[in-house]
DNA sequence: TCTGGGGTCCTAGGACCC
DNA sequence: TCTGGGGTCCTAGGACCC
């Protein structure tokens, strides 16, 4: 048995806790440069701010219902995330982190009588102990949990726990579900379902397995199994290996100097490094990308470069080298780049380290010059010591943007909230 | 003018092996 | 004219997730 706990509106959410003033009103929270919406409050949803719609196309929108605007501010959402996480812990020990707003909860070996009361009471405790509210779907397989969380959020009768045990409630409410709003099914496996007649969960349920197998693959079979209550999915406590790291960015004014991208992509790649060396792991292969912008008219260019390494390694002025190596072979001149990034892949643990008869000596004084670099950065704060090929602070034209951030107030001793 | 970032899984097809 | 059978590994692309 199932439960998954989804924070409602999570990045507007956590804006909330700190900011009270915007209770009750339209708010949006932005991607990286400002440029998409993210994020909405159930305001902004009414008023038909889309998701994931440019902030340039609805500023009408915003600017007549006086939308409150934030950038994203991921140490905020990152640190509130854990707290959620850490409330849950008293609830069961059995906890898989799904996503940075979502966790699934294995009740199995609860009283299955009073799951609804445990559910409510876990709501109303993180909402006490953190500030955000949650809604919690409770069900036999994952599948259908994500289905009882939706209709726990729409409904306002479920109170933000609505429990699938019951095969019979069960087939009401999976009639009420559209097939797009299934787990697992996206754009164009919802537009093949309708196609064939499938518009609800009820009726995906029940539908042939091996003709879907056919369009949909071993995914397909797996989603009407789950809807039947088979459980195709466990719960994944520990998070699997790693297989790739990849660190990219927009630029928010596109970048013609060959310069601002050498530091653009040193700075990708030492993100890249220390990633790796906090998960320690190391690379085999890099893999660098630059491109144009995808909208609009202008000429467009886009490459990929990969390369594989001699010796897996996680050391900063070593992968910068690779990635800048890349980018000559890449780089053409003349167009107006929008998008680089850093990719690492063939990720090994780096315990298992497979030596060459020469480079050792070498090897043992870059890990340390590597661990002390981590340390400074841990103690002093990240980028207090960096690699000055990405260039210096003061003229970074690539440096994403952020005009409406709010402070990091939970982790930052200088922009801790004040109280007046 | 202005359009995010980071992942995973699955499948088909080609290359290659004995 | 007629040309086996059974596999693995790798990669690219599609689809999906948050």
């Amino acid at each position: 048995m199932f439960a998954l706990v989804d924070c409602n509106n999570f990045y507007v959410s956590c804006e909330r806790v700190f900011d009270p003033r915007i209770i009750g009103r339209p708010v949006v929270v932005l991607s990286n440069n400002d440029g998409c919406v993210i994020a909405r409050s159930n305001e902004a949803k009414t008023i038909g701010i889309r998701m994931g719609v440019p902030l340039f196309k609805t500023a009408d929108v915003i600017k007549a219902h006086g939308v409150a605007v934030y950038s994203s501010n991921y140490a905020l959402y990152g640190d509130m995330s854990s707290r959620v996480i850490e409330v849950l812990a008293h609830f069961t020990p059995d906890i898989e982190i799904y996503s940075i707003d979502e966790a699934f909860l294995d009740l199995s070996g609860f009283n299955q009588c009073s799951l609804t009361d445990y559910g409510r009471s876990i709501r109303s405790t993180v909402r006490r102990w953190t500030g955000i509210p949650v809604s919690i779907g409770i069900a036999p397989t994952k599948t259908l949990a994500k289905i009882a969380n939706r209709i726990a959020k729409r409904s306002r009768e479920s109170g933000g726990v609505l429990n699938l045990t019951n095969p019979t409630h069960r087939k009401t409410e999976l009639a009420s579900i559209a097939v797009n709003d299934i787990w697992g099914v996206g754009r164009s496996y919802s537009r093949f379902l309708r196609s064939i007649g499938i518009e609800n969960a009820l009726q995906l349920s029940n539908a042939p397995e091996s003709f879907i197998k056919k369009k949909m693959g071993i995914t397909g079979v797996r989603i009407i199994q789950e809807l039947k209550g088979v459980c195709c999915y466990p719960l994944e406590q520990s998070p699997p290996q790693k297989k790739e790291i990849t660190v990219s960015r927009s630029f928010k004014h596109p970048l013609t100097n060959r310069a601002d991208l050498n530091e653009a992509v040193a700075e990708y790649a030492s993100r890249v490094a220390e990633k790796l060396r906090a998960a320690q792991l190391e690379a085999t292969i890099l893999v660098i990308f630059l491109m144009t912008n995808p909208y609009g008219r202008e000429s467009r260019y886009f490459n990929i470069k990969t390369i594989r390494l001699a010796l897996a390694t996680s050391n900063t002025a070593e992968l910068i080298a690779h990635a800048h190596r890349g980018l000559d072979e890449i780089y053409r001149q003349g167009y107006r780049y929008k998008k680089a990034g850093v990719i690492a892949r063939d990720l090994f643990s780096e315990r298992s380290r497979q030596m060459t008869l020469f480079a050792r000596n070498r090897r043992e004084q870059s890990s340390e010059i590597m661990e002390a670099f981590d340390r400074i950065n841990r103690q002093f704060g990240r980028n207090s010591v960096r690699y000055a090929a990405t260039g210096s602070t003061a003229d970074q034209k690539w440096k994403t943007s952020f005009q409406w951030r709010s402070p990091s107030y939970t982790t930052d001793w200088n922009q801790l909230p004040e109280v007046s």
